[in-house]
DNA sequence: TCTCCGTATGAAAGCGGTTACATCGTACGG
DNA sequence: CCGTACGATGTAACCGCTTTCATACGGAGA
């Protein structure tokens, strides 16, 4: 017996007890109609009768009637479900995707089911199945960690999967990205233009995609301004607070001048910060920081992130839309598939002016085991 | 016709096309076993004689059968659906209940359908309609604006109610709580503890409970010190960062001298934070602020906040846990319903030792309109 | 008045499972 | 050697809705 099956809790149930729900029979008979001509009026499918169409309604109306949606799922092949795959299901990022997402689809009558990834290949690979077995009309997944040939192997399953953040070329109708490499791009023009010429940076996990395009943007930004780039300025960071904080300690104390760092996200920019702050590195006339993301918290700190824009809230917006059109077929709804980073420029930066010698210590602070990051989940 | 029927989208839609999935007949002709015998080795729920058993699962694993889900759902009457209602899907708080929640549900083989209720009664009850009209087998929600009653009421509906961060008394059963009343206590006994006498309040919109409770918790800890509840020392706010801004710019302007503030949760205290920055003044020398929810922001910001810890990661667990016990049937599930506060001390507070005149101003600071938030969705 | 045609309605067959009940075969005691 | 009892399996009804196809009905034209 495949595992897949047996319900994990099973416990000898007999069927639910059903509740005193009216079917569709007990509103034909009431109505005094077949069922046809109800279905029919439920789902405006076919001409019916003024006359008969009161006496439906209001037979409906009598004994508080709704149609089964498991019944009509079933008859129609069609769940209205569409299932929902993301990293985690906490955070800015994925939280402003959700809500966008779920309030557009919510509004066309579909519901949405969510689970979590964790950034993980088997993970993800189970969550898809675990979606898919709930005979989900589309799948919308955000998945860092499969391999594209997997997504593409699973193509041929009855639910579309709709990409997210990643540009799968096989399947590129399906994918929804951002231009990361152009953020990459102009975080850093922003603190060349200020007059930056050491900058540092602070890599996301350079095993996902994003992290790499960042970082390529980065690269691009630095050769147009024919700064060479110095491998010993970038740290390869893991998008947490912690990450950002380790990042830079070790950076200042590689001991190569720099005025400036980019951080691959918003969350290491801030560990970056507070590692400043420690240090005494006045932020930004000692060191300029950038972000990514515009998350929250880039607002929150002080003093405010530079940061480019992620505009994850209309990408979800857009994934829903691409739900609608191509699996609901409402032709009438546009959608927009890639998306381009802006810049926001705010106090963490500013012109390398007066970098006071601290800037470019190589002080070594104490500080051997970092601690661990509280900043997910509560137990 | 009643609108809730007819879906928004169905474009003349005939039966969705079917892919070439496997059915349970076709897996018991080529087991040549009937499909009782599939079904009763699928579920697990009646003896089978191991050499059939072997022909079916080989004859399943050939055809790649999997039981469909919808079908189940029909005959059974049970969905392994539980639908989630929460005021939003974003923030830290909804994000960690939603997430803790989920897995639990996962690990037991359940789908969560999620919705939002937008902290408003019309709303709110729209989006209880729209899980129960998935046939959800139970719900799990967070609702701020409705009434007991309409919950009560509610409580005749097949899937049974599960009611986060309230009391209903005559649901009480069905009701997860932490003792709100009990963090508004700690919190403002912490400053009373540290010294302080004069402490300002900014409370959540007192329409909602759990304001209200917190609020009543400070009044408490001021009384059992014997401190008079100053009315102008207690201003509302909307829990939002801006708020908790306004607030604390009301609270200097009003003139009052005060050494400390509590914050009815942490996004306030945020504000607070900043606007004491602006102002010149320091925390916690000057002031000392604490917070409530123990969210991520607490700890990025500067000095980090004390705060009160909500354990709502461990709530949404334990909210799932209900639903396995009591609507699934695993009695070996262990349930709590009710949570105690912790409190977290952190750099935000001090004794009142030496405080600077400047904690006490009424310089008037320029700040006509206060920018909006951006804190929330991006458009 | 009769035929023809279009339209509103009804009958019944699915959709893919679950399960109560019938049936068949076999081992066992008398 | 036969009746019995029990365990494995099959039969068929059902879950609640959709949809095809047949039918009945009513009006228009001859």
């Amino acid at each position: 017996m495949p595992s897949c099956c047996a319900s994990a809790l099973r416990p000898t149930a007999a069927r639910r007890p059903v509740p005193d729900v009216a079917n569709i029979y007990q509103v034909a008979e009431l109505a005094r109609v077949s069922v046809a001509t109800v279905s029919r009026i439920i789902n405006n499918s076919a001409k019916v009768t003024e006359k008969t169409r009161q006496r439906v309604v209001a037979a409906m109306a009598e004994l508080e009637f709704r149609p089964n949606s498991i019944a009509q799922a079933l008859a129609t092949n069609r769940t209205n479900c569409v299932g929902v795959l993301v990293s985690e299901l906490y955070g800015p990022f994925f939280g402003t995707m959700l809500s966008a997402l779920e309030q557009e689809l919510r509004a066309a009558g579909k519901f949405v089911i969510v689970t979590a990834g964790h950034s993980d290949a088997a993970r993800e690979k189970i969550g898809i199945q675990f979606l898919a077995g709930r005979n989900c009309d589309a799948l919308i997944v955000h998945v860092e960690a499969l391999p594209d040939q997997y997504l593409i192997d699973h193509d041929r399953n009855p639910a579309p999967l709709v990409i997210m953040n990643r540009v799968v070329p096989a399947l590129a109708d399906r994918c929804l990205s951002l231009d990361n490499r152009q953020g990459g791009y102009l975080a850093t023009r922003l603190l060349i233009e200020k007059g930056h010429r050491n900058i540092a940076y602070v890599s996301g996990p350079l095993g996902w995609l994003d992290a790499g395009q960042r970082l390529a943007g980065h690269k691009r930004a630095l050769a147009e301004a024919g700064i060479k780039f110095v491998e010993q300025l970038m740290v390869e960071g893991d998008y947490h607070d912690t990450g950002g904080a380790m990042a830079l300690t070790q950076l200042l104390d590689a001991g190569l001048p720099f005025t400036g760092v980019v951080c691959a996200n918003d969350e290491m920019a801030a560990g970056a910060l507070a590692v400043a702050r420690e240090r005494g590195i006045a932020v930004p006339a000692d060191l300029s920081i950038v972000g990514f993301d515009n998350s929250p918290l880039s607002r929150h700190v002080f003093p405010k992130l530079a940061t480019v824009d992620y505009p994850i809230g209309n990408m979800g917006r857009m994934a829903a839309r691409w739900v609608l059109r191509n699996v609901y077929g409402d032709e009438t709804i546009s959608v927009q598939q890639t998306f381009e980073p802006d810049l926001l420029e705010r106090e963490s930066v500013s012109a390398p002016g007066n970098p006071s010698p601290r800037a470019t210590t190589r002080a070594r602070v104490q500080r051997k085991s970092p601690r661990r990051s509280e900043s997910r989940r509560r137990p």
